[in-house]
DNA sequence: CGCTTAGTTGACGTGGATCAAGTACTGTGG
DNA sequence: CCACAGTACTTGATCCACGTCAACTAAGCG
């Protein structure tokens, strides 16, 4: 399988085989979490940075009362945590959702790419600011969106990402998540996410059995979730 | 004044003569706008980046609906517009809260440092990094925190902000921001936020007259809004 | 077959939105 | 100097979306 943060950045611009070679030697050592397991601990000061191979990973922060907020959901070719090489530690934990494969870069490689190879820092540097843009559509869609409206965004959200890294079928995908995870994400109720998902498999634009979803009717989730891909900047262009 | 961004970086790492000269070229072109006037609006493809040096900015969106979100208040030193250097297009409004002075850098300068300086250019992308830290902030308060802790946490956000590039005095600062901008930040609606602000006030923790803010007992405040700076990275690092 | 975890449903309460009507302040023009 | 218009702030009354609580069903799994 290629590897995912090839297909990652090269959807956003070319790659020389240089490019490619040294990212293939940055995610050559890889690790296995199980399901459940924390990748990084709040508060760590991690010495390499993790990219997503395989599974699904979160962001998640607890506050003082026990509630838990999830930041992110990190699918297969997102650098996770390579702003770790930047930051003084992590202010959340990354925990794998499903079982994950993970690779190792050793902060000192990362560094040398930005000493050798400016036009693959500003592409890994391009990752990290995709992150922010996926965090302010969620900002958005937090603050000012119905339930209803942000589930069918994040709907779109993962479909655009995954179909990206070669993980959707037609507008078929696997989202192996609970509802618990899911009311973290939108910051809702476990009983709001169950009742707006029956609300929006009842408009027909989706289906969601086990763990497969299936876009039914994309210009109506599309819509219904005001959604525009343009932050995700799947566009090849120079950087 | 000292250049904010000077303010900003040294904050978080020593820097060399040649960058400090090297920021200086970068930020010497400025330009002014009036209050409530867009700096950049979304959709366009700048091809300069925006340091804010005076007033506040904000990052604005707006739904189908009319509804408007701000996913981030700006204040001098960030360099709000900086990922434009990699991004397709903005995916939002960036407006002037107050009367703003900005310095314009054209692209071609700023990649021109990734492939000269190294050091800065991890720096300059440290900035954006920390960007998505607060973006990560900011949604955990929106998903789940009460508007009275969310209201605490936004203001030791801010006082923390405008501390490292000398706009406070004591536990005092301004924040010539209204209700209205205030209600679109924390997701509510203008009338709740005046009553958060009633009962925000009435713990005696802070006061707001006009456009001034003063923190009147930090360390309640703080524990009101379960407010960890570390995300901001204040603490001086080789990066 | 019992145990655990995820999903579902109904009843009920409440936090925050909405609506409507003020008041206070600022700037502008006569 | 006052009249006014416009904008921000404030307050009270009402409503409803969503949270909470409590029970149940369904689906693994040892």
């Amino acid at each position: 399988m290629a590897n995912p943060l090839v297909l990652f950045l090269s959807r956003r611009d070319d790659l020389s085989d240089d490019e490619i070679a040294a990212i293939n030697a940055l995610t050559s050592n890889t690790q296995d979490f199980e399901a459940g397991t924390s990748i990084i601990r709040q508060g760590e000061r991690p010495q390499s940075s993790l990219l997503v191979t395989e599974g699904l990973a979160i962001r998640s922060h607890y506050l003082a009362d026990g509630k838990r907020m999830i930041s992110a959901l990190h699918v297969p070719g997102d650098y996770v945590d390579l702003h770790s090489l930047l930051l003084d530690q992590i202010d959340h934990d990354v925990v794998a959702l499903t079982a994950c494969r993970v690779a190792l870069t050793p902060h000192g490689e990362l560094r040398r790419i930005t000493e050798r190879l400016p036009h693959l820092t500003r592409l890994l540097w391009l990752s990290t600011v995709i992150d922010a843009a996926m965090h302010r559509a969620w900002i958005v869609a937090l603050g000012r969106m119905s339930p209803l409206n942000h589930m069918a965004h994040f709907l779109c959200e993962m479909y655009s990402r995954l179909e990206v890294v070669g993980l959707t079928e037609g507008y078929t995908f696997k989202l192996p998540i609970t509802q618990i995870d899911l009311a973290d994400m939108l910051g809702l109720s476990v009983v709001h996410v169950n009742r707006t998902l029956q609300e929006l498999r009842a408009t027909g634009s989706i289906s969601w059995l086990g763990s497969t979803v299936s876009i039914k009717d994309w210009d109506a989730l599309r819509a219904l979730g005001q959604f525009d891909p343009a932050y995700l900047n799947l566009q090849k262009r120079p950087r």
